[in-house]
DNA sequence: CCAGGGCCTCGAAACGTTTCCGGCTGTCCG
DNA sequence: CGGACAGCCGGAAACGTTTCGAGGCCCTGG
């Protein structure tokens, strides 16, 4: 087993093992005698010393672990943002913890228990609904805690996230300027600011524009293809005449709408324009491709875990938000009314 | 801060920091009468103690953590793998450290060391290469592994899989049963053994049918849809007559092989007839609705998770390997012959 | 020749738990 | 009435590091 032990390696150079702690740190490295670093470095390496970064955490206060929360590892947009916070934290030599909160505040609640019990040196959250606010407050009263993609405008809490209205009106004047004047969007799930960000932006845009907006809903917890299919079921039930665009606030149900209105008879984009959110991969290789609004979720993930580091380091002085800007991407689910 | 510690409510109730300690603890509260230990516990809820679980950790030589290591967080399959791991996990009070190998050998190396340090209490790997046996046995050695998805024939170390070669038969038979006699298969990358399996299982239910198998490899590190682009484009510059039928070793590289017949004026299924491997997310959702082989990956990252915690309890006795079969889907993707 | 510094090293005290060991109280039985 | 025994608790030693203070040595300058 990793039984060998600083002592160990100490008693084999015959030096002390103050001694050895100082000639293997990075930093400290410089307090001993080129000499003896050596002697160190080699029976470390000869005995194959690891070490005990439990130990070393519980003198030091740190525990080079960060706590990762994420709503719901199915939805394809988490890949990349994983991958940027975790190859930011490799970097630095930290590990990420990595939970699931599947968008339920007492999970969330204890999750962050544990992490908080396992002394993480500070957590990235991607999970937090208006619902959350008080607990994610505390915690980040506890912790160096940063909320990544979604906002929780009001709390205070460092945020690496990005200009949802905008997206909105992104989506809005995309399909405005193709000619629409009944447009609905299908709403994600409440009491998290990303929708509503979306919903308000693009509604108001619509509406400057003198056209019509329908909002539709429907009581879904996660924004996942299944409901992009309820959602686009009321839309078919909708009285009056169809909306000829649709927002989805995501792009997996903008896929699960696609798929309805196709076994309705209704094919995107000729009787349907359909605008979805992310661009998750994928997206342009479907058929249609889809127009989406992009977001960067390696930048995010890779921001999050930076500003992390740094208000660890109590670097408080800087930017405590950033605000990443969303990018149109004009596909083939849009086209102009009437052609 | 957090740092109200055991000696604070030791204190506060006025008892020996090792009676608050068995107090608390869920299996030896029963060394303390009743009285005291509710006292402790109000105590502690008061005080807001949280156990400092490195301290815990170093002192049982157990830490509550399980090491996960993927080699692409963009796969959209490792969603529920990893899903099922930390809900098995959560459920017994564990958490996983989670980390991207991005399927190169170094990386891997570092990631280990890097979680050996931490001392994690045992290690789930989907990333083995065949170049990494030798690793990953040296790892095996030192903490519980267990490996989940891929396969590494001969390490002995205890996996959690699935029949690949079972798999690649489904699809063979399902295509030859529509008539195809021209076949290929778009490879995935080498030196793992789950599309080896595949491609075996494949070539060999084909030859045995008398028809004739093409393998289509290309130099790629990940099985992605951009891999399935390029196998596409080597496909369509293949001499003699084109394939009417086509494996793809998992669902992105059929999606992405799709779309790039399309672009050449190849629609699936009237030209050409696909079938993908995993059955992940959307898949269903998409035009073509994929037929393809489904894995049961939620089920694969639970199990795997519970076989590392029996290993990590010491029952060497129990099964060390569990393999699970895969199921053929038919969807849209896949056509008769001359219809 | 002595005082004063650098350099390097050592010893010991932490960090917050868990666990072993032993001692105290009270009860029950001979 | 005395001893055994169970139940409960306190003291202290670990777990493996890092860091603080102090001391030994050698070299230099006065």
């Amino acid at each position: 087993m990793g039984r060998v032990t600083l002592k160990d390696v100490a008693d084999h150079v015959g030096v002390n093992v103050s001694t050895a702690s100082r000639a293997l740190s990075h930093d400290r490295n410089s307090l001993v005698s080129p000499d003896t670093r050596r002697r160190v470095e080699d029976a470390a390496r000869e005995l194959g010393y690891r070490g005990n970064l439990q130990a070393s955490a519980l003198r030091r206060g740190r525990t080079g672990i960060i706590g990762v929360i994420v709503a719901d590892l199915n939805n394809p947009f988490i890949g990349p943002v994983l991958r940027g916070v975790a190859n930011a934290l490799g970097g630095r030599g930290l590990l990420p913890i990595m939970t699931e909160s599947r968008d339920s505040s007492d999970e969330l609640a204890q999750i962050c228990d544990k992490m908080l019990a396992q002394r993480v040196d500070g957590i990235i959250t991607t999970a937090g609904r208006y619902g959350d606010r008080a607990l994610l407050k505390r915690v980040a009263s506890e912790v160096p805690t940063v909320l990544a993609v979604r906002q929780l405008p009001g709390s205070g809490i460092p945020t690496i996230g990005h200009d949802d209205t905008v997206g909105g009106r992104l989506a809005a004047e995309h399909l405005l300027s193709l000619g629409h004047t009944r447009l609905a969007q299908l709403m994600g799930p409440e009491d998290i600011w990303s929708f509503e960000g979306r919903a308000n932006g693009f509604r108001r845009a619509v509406e400057d524009a003198g056209a019509m907006c329908t909002d539709i809903q429907a009581a879904v917890r996660l924004p996942t293809s299944d409901a992009g299919c309820q959602l686009a079921e009321r839309l078919l039930g909708l009285p009056g005449e169809r909306p000829t665009a649709v927002f989805a606030h995501n792009d997996s149900i903008a896929i699960g709408a696609i798929d309805t209105l196709r076994r309705a008879g209704l094919t995107c984009p000729d009787d349907i324009s359909i605008v979805g959110f992310n661009d998750v991969p994928l997206t342009d290789k479907i058929l249609p491709p889809l127009t989406t609004v992009r977001l960067p979720g390696y930048e995010l993930g890779r921001l999050a875990a930076e500003l992390v580091l740094t208000r660890i380091d109590g670097n408080d002085g800087s930017a405590n938000t950033v605000m990443l800007t969303p990018e149109l991407v004009v596909r083939g689910s849009t086209i102009e009314l009437g052609t």
